[in-house]
Order: C-alpha cells, then sequence, then structure tokens
DNA sequence: GCCGTTTTCGGCCCGACTGTTTTCAGTCG
C-alpha cells in the first residue's frame, strides 16, 4: 500500500470512528474531504510534509489537517486516531460499510447491546436480542442479514468493463420500453471510474410506474430492494463478462431513476456526480442566489418548500450544459468531475477522443500468446482507419505466452515485410517487441536485437511483488534504455488478480520525461494501467502517453475506450498522446528514439545492409541464443 | 475541521425510500 492510501485510509478510519462518536457532520465531512484529497495526490505526501504551507495549499488541508499528516509522516502514526481507537473498537468501522447500516444503528447496537464486531452483529441477531432496539423489527434485521450476505459474496467494487456493458444493456432494454423518451447510466461509470460499486440508469418516461416494473422484471433482477414512484433499487448478476476477473458468483446494486423530460439535464448532471462535485454546484448556486437540486436550478427564496412542488418556474434544467452555464462554469465532461479543481476552471480542458486515435502500439500475434495472424491484425487496425499498427510480441522471457527469441524475431521481420508488400500503403506495420523488463530493469534482448526494431514497448511481467524502491530503479532502468519507446503497463497490476508494482511514479514519470519515452495506459479492463491518478501526474509532468489495446484478438481493439476513459480522467489531451499523431509525425518520433539508440551504440558492432521500416542501415545482430 | 467575490466567525447540499410508528428517523446517493 502507497503511503498516500495509507494515511487516506486512516483518515477515512478517524471519520467513521467520529460519525460513531456523534461528533459534528462537518468535522466529519472534513475528514472525509482530507481523506479523498490525499487519496488523489500524485505526490507522495511525504515529500510535502516538510513544508506547511504546501500542505495547507491542498483544498480540504487545513492547519489542524496539516498537523496531523506531519505527524504521520515523522512517526508512521496520528496520536488522535490512537485515541479514537482506544475509545471506538476498530470492528465496529467495517459495519458501515453494510448497506442499510449507518452510524446511529451502529452506535446502537455497541452502546445497548455491546456488539463490537462483524461476529457480535450475527451473535445478537442470532439470539434475537437485536430487536430490543428502538426502530428496530423483522424486516429491518433480514435486511441487515441481506447486506451481511451480500457484502461477503459480491462487496467488491466492479471492473469498468463488466459494469459498462451490463449498463449499455439495462439502457438499451429501458429505451424500447412503451412511454420512456430517454435512457441513460449515470454515476461512476459515466465518469469512467476503473471501477464501479453500483450502476445507475437513469430515465425519462411518460408512465413511469411501466418504467419501475419493465426494470424491476428484468431477466438478471435477483432482488428488488426498493421500489417507488421515482426510484427503484435491485441487485443484478453480473454478466458474462464477469468471470475474466472473478471465479466467484458476484451481483451488483443497479439504481433506476424516473425524472420529468424537463428535468433531464439537472437528473442527469445530479446522479452523474461526483458527489463532491455536485456539492461545490449546490455550494456555487446558493453564493449566486440560487438553489441546485436533481430536478433544476433555481432562484432561491425562504419557502422551505422544494421549488419543483410550487411550481417555480426553474432558471436551468433540460440540460447539463444549461446548468453549468447558468451557474458560470464551464461544460464539464463527465470524466474530470471528482472535485479536482474543474468547477474553478474559466474553459474545459482540451481532453482526448476515441477518434482521436490512429494508430495501435502495441498487438500480439499468434507467433506469441496472440490469436490473429500479422495480416489479419494489420487489416483489422486498417478497418479502424488506423495508419500505423505495432506488431509487439512478447519476449523469450515470457515463455508462457509462446515469447519469441533472437531467431524468431527474425524470422518474424521476413513474414512482416511479406504482409506489407502484399498490403501496401493501407497501413503501415511495424516490427516491434513487448521486450520483457527483468527484475534488475534489463530488457530481455541484447541491444543489437533491440536495434533490429522498428518499435520496442518494455514491460514488467515478473517480480511484481518488488519493494517500491527496487520497483522504481527497475523501470526507470528500462525507460533509460536507449532502445524503449513506450513503458507497458508499467504496475503490472491486474484486477482480482494481483495489486501489481508501487513504484515511485513521480520519480518514473520524470525519467520518462527526460528520456522522451511515452507511458503506456494499457486500454485493457482488467488493467488501466496507468490508472487514472497516476495519468495525471504525468500529464501535469509534460510526459507523452500511448494509449493501447494490448490487442491479443480482434475483439481487444474494442477495449480502447477503457484507455480513452482512463486518460481523459486524467486530462489527458490529444497532443499529447502519441497514438493521436500523424503517420509522419509518429514515425519521426519512433525513429528518433531509434537513430539516438544507433548512434550510441556506433562503433560497438558491425553493421550490414538490411534495411528497417525506417530505410536506414540495420546492424546486423549476432544471435547469441 | 475548513474556508472566505456578503464572512477570520458562522456558515457548511438536497430529496427519496423503507420501516416503524402514527409523524418521522435513519440511510442512501
Amino acid at each position: 500500500m502507497s503511503r498516500n492510501t495509507d494515511l487516506a485510509d486512516r483518515l477515512d478510519q478517524m471519520a467513521h470512528m467520529l460519525e460513531l462518536l456523534e461528533a459534528s457532520r462537518f468535522r466529519i465531512i472534513a475528514y472525509e474531504r482530507a481523506a479523498a484529497a490525499v487519496r488523489d495526490l500524485s505526490e507522495d505526501i511525504a515529500d510535502l510534509a516538510d513544508d506547511p504551507k504546501r500542505l495547507k495549499a491542498i483544498e480540504g488541508i487545513g492547519a489542524k489537517m496539516a498537523d496531523k499528516i506531519t505527524a504521520f509522516v515523522e512517526t508512521g502514526s496520528i496520536p488522535d486516531h490512537e485515541e479514537l481507537k482506544a475509545e471506538v473498537p476498530e470492528g465496529l468501522v467495517p459495519l458501515l460499510g453494510l448497506s442499510g447500516l449507518g452510524p446511529k444503528t451502529v452506535r446502537l447496537l455497541w452502546k445497548q447491546l455491546g456488539v463490537e464486531d462483524a461476529e457480535s452483529l450475527q451473535r445478537v441477531i442470532d439470539d434475537g436480542s437485536i430487536l430490543g432496539l428502538p426502530r428496530m423489527g423483522e424486516k429491518t434485521v433480514e435486511n441487515i442479514k441481506r447486506a451481511i450476505a451480500f457484502a461477503q459474496s459480491s462487496g467488491e467494487r466492479v471492473p469498468l468493463g463488466v459494469a459498462r456493458p451490463m449498463a449499455e444493456a439495462i439502457v438499451a432494454h429501458m429505451e424500447k420500453v412503451k412511454g420512456v423518451t430517454r435512457a441513460a447510466y449515470a454515476g461512476s461509470l459515466r465518469r469512467g471510474r476503473e471501477t464501479i460499486g453500483d450502476i445507475d440508469i437513469l430515465v425519462s418516461a411518460k408512465d413511469p410506474t411501466a418504467a419501475h416494473e419493465a426494470f424491476c422484471t428484468m431477466e438478471s433482477v435477483t432482488r428488488v430492494l426498493a421500489q417507488g414512484a421515482t426510484k427503484s433499487s435491485v441487485q443484478m448478476e453480473l454478466g458474462k463478462r464477469a468471470h475474466r476477473w472473478s471465479k466467484e458468483e458476484r451481483a451488483i446494486q443497479v439504481d433506476l431513476r424516473v425524472v420529468p423530460e424537463a428535468s433531464w439535464g439537472a437528473a442527469l448532471l445530479y446522479f452523474t456526480g461526483s458527489k463532491n462535485h455536485n456539492v461545490r454546484l449546490r455550494e456555487r448556486a446558493l453564493a449566486q442566489g440560487m438553489t441546485l437540486n436533481e430536478y433544476g436550478l433555481y432562484p432561491n427564496d425562504d419557502d422551505p418548500a422544494p421549488p419543483q412542488q410550487r411550481n417555480v418556474k426553474a432558471v436551468a434544467s433540460r440540460t447539463e450544459a444549461s446548468v453549468y452555464k447558468a451557474l458560470g462554469v464551464p461544460e464539464l465532461p463527465p470524466e474530470i468531475r471528482e472535485d479536482r479543481g474543474e468547477v474553478k476552471l474559466n474553459a474545459p480542458p482540451p481532453l482526448i477522443e476515441a477518434s482521436d486515435i490512429k494508430a495501435e502500439l502495441h498487438a500480439h500475434t499468434n507467433a506469441s500468446d496472440g490469436q490473429m495472424e500479422i495480416e489479419a491484425l494489420a487489416r483489422a487496425a486498417a478497418k479502424r482507419g488506423y495508419h500505423t499498427i505495432a506488431v509487439t510480441d512478447h519476449s523469450r522471457s515470457s515463455a508462457q505466452a509462446g515469447g519469441l527469441d533472437g531467431k524468431r524475431l527474425r524470422e518474424q521481420a521476413q513474414a512482416i515485410q511479406r504482409v506489407r508488400d502484399e498490403l501496401g500503403s493501407k497501413i503501415s506495420i511495424l516490427h516491434g517487441s513487448e521486450v520483457d523488463i527483468l527484475a534488475d530493469g534489463s530488457l530481455d534482448f541484447d541491444d543489437e536485437t533491440l536495434a533490429l526494431l522498428d518499435h520496442v514497448v518494455a514491460s514488467p511481467h515478473a517480480a511484481l511483488t518488488q519493494d517500491p524502491a527496487t520497483a522504481t530503479k527497475r523501470l526507470i532502468r528500462a525507460i533509460e534504455n536507449p532502445h524503449t519507446r513506450v513503458l507497458g503497463h508499467p504496475t503490472g497490476r491486474v484486477f482480482g488478480r494481483r495489486e501489481g508494482l508501487s513504484p515511485e511514479m513521480r520519480d518514473v514519470i520524470a525519467a520518462a520525461v527526460e528520456q522522451g519515452v511515452a507511458l503506456e495506459i494499457n486500454a485493457h479492463w482488467l488493467r488501466l494501467d496507468l490508472r487514472d491518478t497516476h495519468v495525471r501526474a504525468a500529464v501535469e509532468a509534460g510526459a507523452l502517453i500511448a494509449i493501447d489495446c494490448d490487442v491479443h484478438r480482434e475483439a481487444d481493439f474494442d477495449h480502447l475506450i477503457y484507455g480513452i476513459l482512463t486518460a481523459r480522467r486524467g486530462w489527458v489531451s490529444p497532443e499529447q498522446c502519441v497514438n493521436t499523431w500523424d503517420r509522419g509525425k509518429l514515425h519521426a518520433w519512433l525513429k528518433d528514439r531509434h537513430t539516438q539508440a544507433r548512434e550510441a551504440k556506433r562503433g560497438l558492432g558491425h553493421c550490414a545492409e538490411n534495411t528497417t521500416q525506417w530505410g536506414d542501415a540495420r546492424c546486423d545482430a549476432e544471435d547469441s541464443r
């Protein structure tokens, strides 16, 4: 766990403990906001803690919070946190994560029945003593039991790549329901977060009751949690893709909101969130003498009844754009609505779109663990309008993936040339390799072999449990190899399987900027590596970004959207992403690195008159394998 | 506990549903 995550977790735990002690809710919110700010930070908190001014410059961190952070960095603990732990049993905090159990109820369980953790909660349920609490009936107990079962089986967040196709199917289903005029998904899914807690579906319908009915009776619904006039909640089975992530049977909560057509924009804005983004917008509305809710932006008056129930005319409500405009905030793309300073922008940042992508620089053929022949791969890329495809099969150390040795790599060069001759100028086929970064940071091929290639993606595949310092050195050494063009999936994490490396990303990014190496956002939804916060840090540092699908089969090209969403969450502009460059610019960049590498090595070996994609002399390396 | 285009003190977002009770508290997003 990174230091920032550790600190953020502690601040969140403090917030929960304060809830259980019935502290001021504003104080609790302050802890939650500080935790979120620390979690989002791209720099190591320890680097900021030397200077209280820099800490306090972070929104949500004031003098007192800065002191706590400094204490944490210096001693590894926070005195106030230790005091809270002495007062509140730690085992109570996870109970707050159970759906339907909030601070009031958990406090009652604790104070009146002596519940201190999940075990003792189960005990008071089993012996029936829980029913002695005020406002606690059979149904509530039944819901708590279900919440425990759900948390045990499906408590984890679901990868974006599992939730998004499900949401699209639900939206398509709802669009066909009679009287439904609009349907869309919102929430963290629309913001493109890498994992999703629940799915939010928004519908505008002439007959809300029919819409709720059609939703709650969908085939994949396993349980209806709530069904009202405007809101329904259900649990649904995960789609067929889920087994690639988890072997266990899992479900996800899906909420449906039905809103009037006239409120569509305000509702979409509201249910897309994030929660803190909405809070910022509402604060802004109040400051301008207005009030914002999911029905619209209204002039503020002293009447406590909600304006939409008094037929007050909304200032804006039909579209998200109109609400933003009326608030004097630029229309912000969903991916950056995270309360990370976006509300204060004068204009929305220029963000990359899927249609900007013109090249795929990381693809495998059946020479290693891909499924397509070179020609099929090239044709698939051309079909998507790409000008360039790089064949980057695994290197020899990835034996489990059928990695190529030097001899096979040379044979592949000839096979690629034959396909180039066949397809002509339709698409540029680069001969590359996804070269393993070995544990010490050296690459899996020697320099002479690497010099044969048009493109090198250097990626870690093994030794993924290294400590952060070793991992940092390893990745930087790989970046400094003059043949490396792209650092592939830098941490090597895979959802549901492994956490991957935790290098000091700031140092890795700095090395990439210095060397002119692009950092990859691996678009596969099980990886999304770099992750969004790393991307934001890389963008701020001026690093080049590559967005690649790591293609193994044709359908993998469709994973691009997940990489794009992650890039947008990191504020990547089209210019910063090498995959958007036109053929000339992209090839010049790859070649430039290639030429530099050759010049650096000049005199080390004999060069024969072979030609690469770039048409220059190619070193005729000896195959030492 | 944070913060300032009314403020260094006094604010700090808003509505829906469930379950239990009979007018509303607790929870959620």
